[in-house]
DNA sequence: AATTACTCTACTGTTTCAATAGAGTATAAA
DNA sequence: TTTATACTCTATTGAAACAGTAGAGTAATT
């Protein structure tokens, strides 16, 4: 299951792609649609920026916004950013890779079956964007 | 990511796969050979007991076998066992569903691709068995 | 200068995770 | 019927992760 802060990173992504192109938004008005607690989205959002996805603008008339396109931005992309692996298991895990102690990876039933798993769910993560993320109506 | 208890409980019901139809198993065999600490794997395998999908003898000759063909378990049914929702979002499980506060069903963008990743991962985990968790060689 | 709004570090309480302890019960064989 | 074997069951513990909060600081605008 993916944490709380994942599921509101990816909100406030879906918020800020539904608003592209039209300047800074205000963390808070981020928090209050998606009701989400403020300060804890400040340090998501920083987290984002910091990772390129979002930029930002201080002072009056600030806020954040897409660095890009938000189809340009992959959904497995920001996940990796927020939550870490996408992988159910560290030894089959593309970005966050941790070999296997205790195991010997190259005959391991179990790390076959992750692969697969793995990769049916990365063939979407991969192809979908924040851009799928906006809420309809 | 899946827990250690599951990784564990998926490796010990691979074993037990690898060994169905030749009497009980002991723990301590299990435990050796998978190395999984024993009163940990104690634990994972009396629940998987009492979810049906093993059975057990006490006392000499005893040991931990599982209920059924191999093949008739799937990686889905033990790993909501052991772990739960296999769903990456309670508003998306279908076995561990909870409702989404703060957020409208209906519309929200983020719950339609979770669905599909939800049924991507199921495809697998629902065909998938503990048979193939067997290592090779 | 005053206001606005993001930045950054640190902290806290709660829950889950991973593992362990130890007494208890059932079985089989000698 | 005793003994050894092996699963059963409840409780506990330390560490880590999770979820959220606090507050001072910096940059930009008016």
């Amino acid at each position: 299951m993916l944490s709380k802060k994942t599921q509101y990173g990816l909100k406030a992504l879906g918020y800020l792609a539904a608003n592209f192109g039209e300047g800074p938004v205000l963390i808070s008005e981020i928090a209050k649609k998606k009701k989400i607690p403020i300060k804890f989205l400040e340090n998501i959002l920083l987290q984002l920026k910091t990772n390129g996805i979002l930029q930002s603008k201080k002072g009056k008339g600030g806020g954040y916004f897409l660095a890009d396109n938000p189809k340009k931005t992959t959904l497995a992309a920001a996940m990796r950013i927020i939550e870490g692996p996408i992988a159910l298991l560290p030894c089959v895990s593309l970005n966050f890779y941790e070999k296997c102690k205790d195991c010997d990876e190259k005959t391991c039933g179990l790390k076959k079956v992750m692969i697969s798993t793995r990769d049916a769910t990365l063939k979407i993560l991969e192809k979908k964007t924040i851009a799928d993320l906006i809420d309809a109506i």
